[in-house]
RNA sequence: GGAAGGGUGGCCGAGCGGCCGAAGGCAGCGGUCUUGAAAACCGCAGGGUGAUGAGCCCCGUGGGUUCAAAUCCCACCCCUUCCGCCA
């Protein structure tokens, strides 16, 4: 959510940026209700101060055993008066917020304008990707020839876009979310978090996903609870409503947990394999920073990302996303993508945002910097350390061999039992 | 799911419809005293808006009654205990 100040204060700058995102937004109507409610809260503020200083005079009376009943009765006018700009306050209020939540953020200025995805920016690469002596096969093949993955039985379980892991499948997924889960919080310095896979309504509208993307998500029928389509949502919404100590800042958090999208609107892209799915697995990084620090911070995470892709050895590259692919909630946005020979191409396995104080005004998340002054948003940051079943994806591709079979990354064996390879069954 | 009890400031905990943004205690901060510390004593100390002012608002949330609500009424949410069910 944008500050109100903001938009008042210089509303050209904030329909510039909107007009390099590519965005409509509201401002405007946004600017008229503000007006509105600044000279509703105006009126009403007199007329409380007035009532509560006949109040007293009444008390003041009744206690010296007077007469009241005539001031009484001239106060009854303004208390209806009071009554109706106080409903008409919080009509225009209701309007005014609703159309804050849908306004997207400010993109930072060092992000590049672009009209769509092709104009984001690369900003670094490592290793190279592999040239095969064979025909490399798709993840999708090599998994389910290996017994390791089954996309039919997922099928008629639960449907299209889901995935059952099976044997060394299944456990080179849990190896991998064990591996990233110990390397960010043995050397990255994170607190590892298990968090709810569902959240509620007030969850959702803090880290953005609501009340726009409300068809991205699966809603539990008959509750108030959504599925979690990334565990960003429980994990920012942990500090929702608190004001926390400067001394405790900055805060690092990393969680595994499964995530659920409806992927509406996405018919017929990435069909087949472990690309996008319903459901699937990811350890994801946030932190709370002073704003100050946000920036440095971004960077760092990036890096923490970008740290298990290299001892996994899987090349990949970093771009930088331009104005019109920022995200909706974000001020600037890295994606680490993975390279991933099935596509011929990078794919996204990881997305690192800052939200500068975007996600902190909606959720009301706070700090003091001292125990004098007031308090101040902080600014949240997170991405993905990785999506796990897109690295399992990129890890079959990557590391296979032209019997079927597939080396696993010496960073990963100790997690498989010492396990060098996964071969076809007997 | 059923029954009972409860949600007040960082924590504990009072609160007769008006003098309650709210007693008291603890923790915190500043000071006096002390060589220093503790103790004792004095003082400052919630959040929002606004200009560090005035005013206004905030006692789980939302309605209602009233000239006036932390206090009365209704609904909802959450917590605790007991029972039932259950991984």
């Amino acid at each position: 959510m944008l500050d109100i100040k903001l938009i008042r204060t210089d509303p050209d700058k904030v329909r510039e940026a909107m007009r390099r995102r590519g965005s409509e937004a509201p401002i405007d109507e946004v600017l008229a209700l503000d007006e509105r409610r600044r000279a509703l809260v105006t009126e009403v503020e007199q007329l409380k101060a007035r009532r509560n200083q006949v109040s007293e005079e009444v008390a003041r009376a009744k206690r010296a055993g007077q007469d009241a009943s005539e001031i009484i009765a001239a106060m009854r006018e303004v208390s209806d008066r009071i009554k109706a700009l106080d409903d008409e306050i919080r009509d225009v209020e209701d309007r005014l917020h609703q159309l804050l939540l849908v306004i997207p953020n400010i993109p930072h200025e060092s992000v590049p304008f672009g009209e769509s995805d092709a104009d984001n920016v690369e900003v670094r690469r490592w290793g190279q990707p592999r040239r095969f002596d064979f025909e490399p096969k798709a993840h999708w093949d090599i998994g389910t020839r290996l017994g390791i993955l089954d996309f039919e039985r997922a099928a008629k379980v639960a449907g299209a876009r889901f995935t059952v892991y099976k044997g060394a499948g299944a456990r080179l997924e849990r190896a991998l979310i064990n591996f990233m889960l110990d390397v960010h919080t043995q050397e990255h310095g994170y607190t590892e978090i298990l968090p709810p896979f569902l959240a509620n309504t007030d969850s959702m509208t803090g880290t953005g996903q609501l009340p726009k993307f409300a068809e991205d998500m699966f809603h539990c029928e008959g509750t108030d609870l959504y599925m979690i389509p990334t565990a960003e949502v429980p994990v920012t919404n942990l500090h929702r409503d608190e004001i926390l100590d400067g001394d405790r800042l900055p805060i690092y958090y990393v969680a595994y947990s499964a995530c659920f999208r409806a992927e509406a609107g996405a018919h017929g892209r990435d069909t087949r394999g472990l690309i996008r799915q319903h459901q699937f697995n990811k350890v994801e990084l946030v932190k709370f920073v002073r704003p100050e620090d946000s920036y440095d911070e971004l960077e760092k995470l990036v890096a923490d990302a970008e740290d298990i892709l290299r001892r996994l050895g899987l090349p990949y590259r970093v771009s930088m996303m331009c104005t019109a692919d920022v995200g909706f909630a974000a001020a600037k946005k890295y994606d680490p993508e993975v390279w991933m020979p099935s596509y011929g191409r990078y794919v996204e396995i990881s997305s690192c945002s800052n939200f500068e104080d975007f996600q902190a005004r909606r959720a009301n998340i706070r700090f003091r910097r001292n125990p004098k002054t007031k308090p101040e948003y902080v600014h949240t940051l997170n991405g993905s350390g990785l999506a796990v079943g897109r690295t399992l994806a990129a890890i079959l591709e990557n590391y296979q061999n032209e019997d079927g079979s597939v080396t696993i990354p010496e960073a990963l064996r100790p997690y498989m039992g010492g396990m060098t390879r996964i071969e076809p069954e007997a």
